[in-house]
DNA sequence: AGCTTTAATAGTAATTTTTACTATCTAGTA
DNA sequence: TACTAGATAGTAAAAATTACTATTAAAGCT
């Protein structure tokens, strides 16, 4: 899960993706470390915008281009993934193991399941037949308990 | 699934559409019946503008706005759906019985399939816990067995 | 540590995708 | 057939994403 982190954890997954880097011959630079890292932090899978705010902060001079092309770059080698929605923006989410998304459709906070017994479940034929899947999501819409009860209106 | 129909499952379809519009207080317009065909017979989830494009061969002064404007207000009616993807265009299908899709990452098809035994599956508690599921999608990326073949690169 | 090379970045500008505006038109109804 | 509210066309604007170019900085080599 992208969720909540700790400190040695997030500390783990940097030095992971620094070597990432080295490997796919990427440099490593600055703004990608930061990039990275804020990514790592963040557990609202943000878009490329919220992305570019939160480290406008860090880095003043941080340029939304930068950010937009590093996500392309990280995800090309893999190392974040594009959450599947059917919202006009990308939102974005460091690569982890393996699980599923819960969306709301009133204040499109995205959150992170877990469902070992469906990851383990073979495709149907029909799946199998059609190619090679590389990636499995279940995504769920739907209306969060906040939403609820506080009253936001779907 | 919103593949291949026959005509006369289209012509009921349309019947029903019909009959959806006028319950909702929709006026059935020229432009809304024959957008609603469009998709109907569409095998493909086209893109708001794909649809559009073929909707001019039909109707030379169809607006692209209208057919914007159309879809979301065939979704809020719950008459069509958007397809869950990561691609910056949106794309569509009319609404159906239940199913998922495979989306090929090279030539960025999409088609349904059909998984009972999952759709019938009871939820995770963790799901169950955060709010009011409306929706649950399965989608894949992977390569289609024609793009495999035809060496299209991913 | 300094030099070199090559890729990456900032600061725009340009594209692409989607939504908004307004005068005109038309479906539904009397 | 005429009325009225809502829908459309044509365009403009906004939102989201990508491209361009001069400048900067990482990684490799002395």
């Amino acid at each position: 899960m992208s969720t909540t982190e700790n400190p040695e954890s997030i500390i783990k997954k940097l030095s992971e993706f620094s070597n990432a880097c080295r490997k796919a011959y990427l440099k490593l630079t600055h703004q990608r470390y930061e990039i990275y890292r804020e990514l790592l932090e963040s557990v609202d899978h943000p878009a490329a915008e919220t992305l570019h705010k939160r480290l406008l902060l860090k880095i003043p001079t941080m340029s939304l281009d930068t950010v937009y092309r590093t996500l392309a770059t990280f995800e090309r080698h893999g190392l974040i993934s594009r959450v599947q929605t059917v919202e006009s923006q990308a939102r974005f989410e460091a690569t982890s193991s393996q699980h599923h998304h819960l969306i709301c459709s009133v204040c499109k906070n995205i959150i992170d399941f877990q469902w070992k017994h469906f990851d383990e479940t073979a495709l149907p034929p029909e799946v199998v037949e059609w190619g090679i899947a590389n990636d499995k999501h279940i995504v769920i819409y739907g209306v969060c308990n906040k939403c609820l009860y506080t009253g936001n209106n779907p």
